[in-house]
RNA sequence: GGAGGGAUACCCAAGCGGCCAACGGGGGCAGACUGUAAAUCUGCUGGCUUACGCCUUCGGUGGUUCGAAUCCACCUCCCUCCA
């Protein structure tokens, strides 16, 4: 019997709890400790932009590189205008060229950012199956490709035959993603040298088809590795706020969203959270969880974990003017903040603005200021919110409903922080 | 086609001539407590008004009445039973 094979990694990689299914995982340990290997991961353009959960595809690349392997990301610009039936109950709408084309470039900007390109020894790879696909002819790859995949093994993936006992059953196209799927490993293996595929644990059996079909293409053994789809503590699922998906694209989730929703994770899934999405070594996160559980209400494991995957995706300045703006929101005294820390509160909350004159003279009616701000919907509402004390005027209470605001409320010179409740903010510019 | 039951505010659901802007529950908003958590407790939950009060609302349209969500007629839609 051979003697258990180690590899520091590969056991990190288990700790952090990235590992679901691995095709091999002995003989891959073997592989990772006699030198350097090539792996990818491969991303599909459903959208304009990455979400959340593709972070932990891109950030296992990640971890491979810096422990010297060669990660390639792969954009599926032919995939991609297949539709995975994986994870999916029903069919999916085809995007249109265009649609698709867009979409392959704005991820592949995303896709950059968190390798090294520039690399001496391993730089990331960066590359878009629709370069090897597109050119081939159907009868060629029906001869080349679809002849190595016995119909019964392709029915009994699970995303094809959970579609099939389902109702709306999977249509031809669908049914072919995997041989794509299975057709980049190989061409990568050929061209790459590239030898492990990584992915969501939806995607092992589009894995195992690929190292399939590598090996009795080319005789050569690669290897599959998933790691488990994140959850929330109530076993939803991850990434979703009220508001919608968490993306990588600061246009469409800021930094300072994206910095709220890894602070708000949950006590039971925080220190989960810290293994997967961040760098910090085992002895770190360990002494983290120690501070955790000796005062959880200071969330040192939150704050920990937002500032890390916050910084890594966006940068150090955007993550520090992140926790400026949280300061301000979750109720710091706003007298000390200085012009330019304030603005980044601006932006980050609805702002309305009204003409100078409204605060002059006599002033603007409190209940003026609430209902054309947007914040309470009738001038009723705006009263009893008042009455209950549940208004605020540049962060300190206000209640009384009379109140108006005069030009010495405004802060520089121009802004009123109006809020309601504990986290409704509205900025109104005056000018 | 016949017989019966129903339609009430964001949802469920009382009310069955005036005391009804409409019980109660859910949800939502706010407050207390707290950790930007959970649980709990409190208040609010049609519009206008500082307030007295006024206006609009109970499937639709008409009617009876001093007065209707409540009674009558017709209409629309839903449900159940019988053919």
């Amino acid at each position: 019997m051979l003697p258990r094979m180690k590899n520091a990694l590969l056991d990190d990689l288990q700790w952090r709890g990235l590992l679901a299914d691995c095709t091999d995982i002995a003989a891959l340990a073997a592989r990772l400790n006699a030198g350097p290997i090539t792996l990818y991961c491969g991303f599909d353009p459903t959208g304009e932009s990455l979400h959340v959960g593709n972070l932990v595809g891109q950030l296992t690349l990640r971890r491979f590189q810096l422990a010297g392997h060669h990660p390639i990301a792969l954009a599926g610009g032919a995939t991609g205008m297949i539709g995975d039936p994986s994870g999916k109950s029903a069919e999916r709408n085809l995007l249109s060229r265009e649609q698709l084309s867009h979409n392959v470039q704005c991820i592949k900007g995303q896709l950059a950012r968190l390798l090294d390109f520039e690399a001496a020894d391993n730089p990331a790879r960066l590359v878009d199956n629709a370069d090897w696909t597109a050119p081939i002819s159907f009868l060629e790859f029906l001869r080349d490709v679809g002849k190595h995949f016995p119909l019964s093994a392709m029915l009994a993936k699970d995303s094809v035959r959970s579609r099939m006992e389902g109702e709306v059953g999977i249509s031809y196209t669908e049914f072919s993603y995997q041989l794509l799927q299975a057709f980049d490993f190989f061409h990568l293996r050929q061209t790459l040298g590239c030898e492990l595929q990584i992915g969501g644990s939806d995607q092992w059996g589009n894995i195992t088809a690929g190292v399939d079909f590598t090996r009795r293409k080319l005789a050569a053994t690669v290897w599959g590795w998933t790691f488990p789809l994140i959850t929330k503590a109530d076993g939803s699922k991850f990434g979703k706020t009220e508001s919608g998906a968490v993306w990588l694209d600061p246009q469409r989730t800021s930094p300072y969203r994206f910095y709220q929703f890894f602070y708000n994770t949950e006590d039971a899934k925080v220190i989960e959270y810290l293994k997967i999405f961040t760098f910090l070594e085992r002895e770190q996160i360990e002494s983290v969880e120690a501070e955790q559980s000796a005062s959880p209400g200071a969330r040192p494991a939150q704050r920990a974990l937002a500032e890390q995957v916050t910084t890594l995706l966006h940068g150090e300045a955007a993550c520090a003017s992140a926790i400026r703006a949280s300061l301000i929101l979750f109720g710091a005294e706003i007298g000390d903040t200085d012009e330019a820390t304030f603005m980044d509160v601006v932006g980050e909350v609805p702002t309305v603005e009204l003409p100078i004159g409204a605060v002059e003279g006599e002033g603007l009616s409190l209940i003026d200021a609430l209902t054309q701000s947007g914040l309470c919907p009738s001038r009723g509402q705006a009263r009893k919110d008042v009455d209950g004390g549940g208004i605020y005027l540049n962060n300190q209470r206000c209640a009384e409903a009379a109140a108006r605001i005069s030009r010495d409320d405004l802060l520089f010179g121009r802004y009123l922080l109006l809020r309601k409740g504990k986290r409704q903010y509205t900025v109104v510019k005056v000018g």
